[in-house]
DNA sequence: CTCCATGTTTAGAA
DNA sequence: CTTCTAAACATGGA
């Protein structure tokens, strides 16, 4: 789950339902998810404070509270839950904020691969991280200049966090199948009208995946996430759906629509 | 048992 | 220095 779409769709449900209210209790289920920081200083920076405002920069999320900011990753299988005042709290929920109207909300990560940590300042911790610009922020322009320093493919071009921040292996390949381009097309390579294809699907399909709560189910029965199998139909109707093997991950795409030329 | 999984980091090869 | 691959992390599902 987690890529841009679904941490800003986790961005706006603690926004919705974890502001301003007072946090009572903070409950660490397993520390393993606590990065550069201890259950004891998370519980004393967030106890009895209230969160006052959320960002989003890629992959990560950030919330104020009085001069720190709770920064959250979800890996792969990470998510967030609001709960109301009776629910008990999923299997894998590591932390769970409870608040003192009785809701709370929880921080689940089936495979511990999620992380939680404080920062000083967003756009510090973005800097340290080395993360690109974020996804939804590039334009045409600073497009053309990031994949212009990169002598790669465009699918690793797109999943590297210090270029672009936000892009993984599902939106990736959403991006490259809408716009036509083939995952190991130089990235260097691309001419003005492709350059343009890329930029315009690159926020088309982040964006109505963000309009569509990033639910698979929602998005468009012509999109290749929901047809990710090798052999399958291309729901364009045009070849087969290939899964090539790309640094350790599998990278779906239609070599009728994509190409099937490398470099 | 095998292979696969929406992420990142690390070691080593090219 | 850059890019790529495999393995590791931890926990499952098919």
């Amino acid at each position: 789950m987690p890529e841009l779409p679904d941490v800003e769709v986790f961005r706006r449900r603690l926004a919705r339902g974890g502001l301003h209210r007072e946090i009572e209790r903070v409950e660490v289920r397993d520390p393993i998810v606590l990065r550069g920081v201890g259950r004891d200083r998370l519980r004393r920076t967030l106890q009895g404070n209230e969160l006052t405002s959320t960002r989003r920069h890629g992959k990560h999320l950030f919330a104020s509270t009085d001069g720190v900011w709770l920064v959250e990753h979800f890996g792969m299988t990470g998510y967030l839950e609001r709960l109301r005042a009776d629910d008990a709290p999923p299997r894998h929920a590591r932390l769970v904020l409870h608040f003192t109207d009785g809701a709370s909300m929880a921080y689940v990560d089936q495979r511990r691969i999620g992380s939680i940590g404080l920062t000083d300042d967003p756009g510090e911790f973005v800097a340290a991280e080395g993360l690109g610009p974020d996804a939804l922020g590039v334009t045409e322009a600073t497009l053309r200049e990031l994949l212009a320093s990169r002598r790669g493919g465009l699918k690793s071009a797109l999943m590297d966090q210090e270029l672009i921040a936000g892009i993984g292996n599902i939106y990736s390949d959403e991006i490259l199948f809408q716009a036509r381009l083939h995952p190991t097309t130089a990235a260097r390579g691309l001419d003005g009208s492709e350059r343009r294809r890329l930029h315009r699907q690159l926020r088309r399909v982040l964006s109505l995946a963000i309009d569509r709560h990033a639910d698979p189910t929602r998005l468009p029965p012509g999109w290749l996430l929901r047809h990710r199998e090798d052999g399958t139909r291309c729901p364009r109707r045009n070849g087969t759906i290939r899964r090539l093997r790309l640094g350790g991950r599998g990278a779906f795409y239609c070599p009728s629509c994509q190409g099937d030329r490398r470099g």
